[in-house]
DNA sequence: CGCAAGATTGAAGTACGTCAATTCCAGTGG
DNA sequence: CCACTGGAATTGACGTACTTCAATCTTGCG
């Protein structure tokens, strides 16, 4: 069963709905099974909309996905963003109906789980239930982070904090070995992310960009000095529980 | 088993984890049992700490409690409140350690219920069971509401959120039934809360009163126009998703 | 009564919003 | 290869919302 944490690549942790957890080849064609209907959205596409009440829990394999709510005065602000290994849907059915909705970002690959092939799954293996379960949870504590972010702290901290985030977690999900990452954003859509206005955002980069920290060009974003950005932001990375994700996947590696 | 919606009080739903749900007298009696160590906390006074494993679930009695985190310039930003029929810890197992802090914001009665007695219930009766399990995502929502309004929202609009968001969880709990409920906070901590500065939330808070919308005074708020406030905070009760509660309080009546 | 915590008010500074115009750039078609 | 196009980035000037500092005034409570 160690066995299996060497023989995994960034495929199957990308394809990793728990994030970090290891597959046994079971466990992983069970997967690719119920992910066999996987559809492709455009940039600025919903792939859930705000209202509905979805039979399938989506996974992301490829882009990015955001979640957003449509206010009366036009804005959108974006409350989370999904990553390939993302999963989301899964309470749905407790909650009745979504109370938001999720965009295409970037082009994305998003598999979509019919809620039955997931009960069969939790019967099956405990491992993939287990992923699945910690996946939900995981979230919160990444809201509230961004809640302190957006509520208290100055703008271009914001910024860095995002800077900060999105690179570890494409990291933990093997999507980046070094610190250039794939940051898809638009100056507005940072301006959605932190409350901002696009213009001032663009200050904002333009103020940190001259600090040397990063560099942000095309869609990519490379970080040169992350502990200086990390110092900068006030980033604590606790509030992403790698660490206990990495305990859990020892865990489940040597059961 | 229909008899038990009659049959039960306001006490039975404040002590209700799931919020909402019916219990059945033996069920009662197993939360009963369960919740016996019910600690005291005075005003300020922290209940779980950042960084603490701690080894039992939380339920909050009476009284208001809040999440916050402490920011290196001494900021102690809100994060959620839980008032009586909130639980909190279910997933600081999967966590490993609290990333935040929870302190009493009103004198507060806790219950701490030990891991395994929660284990021991969920063997025990399915309709606890669930709601233990939807309690937590419940929160979900109302946290994303809130990062959308402290990031997106006019300051009196975000005050205005917050005074309909409440009363309204406080009925669904029984804590109130007119349109007058407990509201202990402090200026200080509506600006924690909404991401202001004391002055200028006391400013804010005039302007609102003069459209006498509501009334605050001495811990207790009273709305004299919800419908009004509604409109003015462009509050969409959805999220609080109260709707599915009651519809899967009606499912359990009838299982 | 007297203290301390909180509420209130004022005046002045700064960060961010707002409007508007210009430049850059990737993609498209000729 | 260039010209055209629309989306995004950039820059400037100006207005406003929120901060900041500081002082006074209530209110609850021992």
């Amino acid at each position: 069963m160690v066995g299996d944490a060497t023989r995994m690549g960034v495929d199957a942790l990308v394809w990793t709905p728990g994030r970090f957890t290891v597959l046994s080849e079971g466990d992983e064609r069970l997967l690719m099974g119920a992910a066999s209907d996987v559809r492709a959205f455009e940039r600025r596409r919903d792939i859930i909309e705000e209202g509905e009440r979805p039979d399938d829990v989506h996974l992301v394999i490829e882009g990015w996905a955001a979640r957003y709510k449509l206010l009366p005065n036009g804005d959108q602000p974006i409350m989370a963003f999904l990553i390939p290994g993302d999963i989301c849907g899964l309470h749905v059915t407790l909650l009745d109906q979504m109370d938001h909705s999720i965009e295409a970002i970037s082009p994305c690959q998003v598999a979509f789980i019919p809620r039955d092939v997931i009960s069969n799954i939790l019967g099956r293996s405990e491992r993939l239930t287990r992923a699945l379960w910690w996946s939900p949870p995981l979230d919160e504590p990444i809201l509230r982070e961004w809640l302190v972010t957006v509520g208290h702290r100055r703008v271009d901290r914001r910024l860095a904090h995002l800077f900060c985030e999105m690179p570890l977690r494409s990291k933990a999900v093997g999507l980046t070995d070094d610190d250039s990452f794939e940051l898809p954003l638009t100056q507005d859509e940072f301006g959605d992310t932190t409350g901002l206005f696009t213009v001032h955002t663009h200050r904002m980069m333009n103020d940190l960009r001259g600090q040397g920290l990063f560099t942000h060009r095309s869609g990519r974003l490379i970080v040169h000095d992350l502990d200086g950005l990390m110092a900068f932001a006030e980033f604590d990375p606790n509030y992403l529980h790698q660490a206990s994700k990495r305990a859990r996947l020892a865990q489940v590696g040597s059961t």
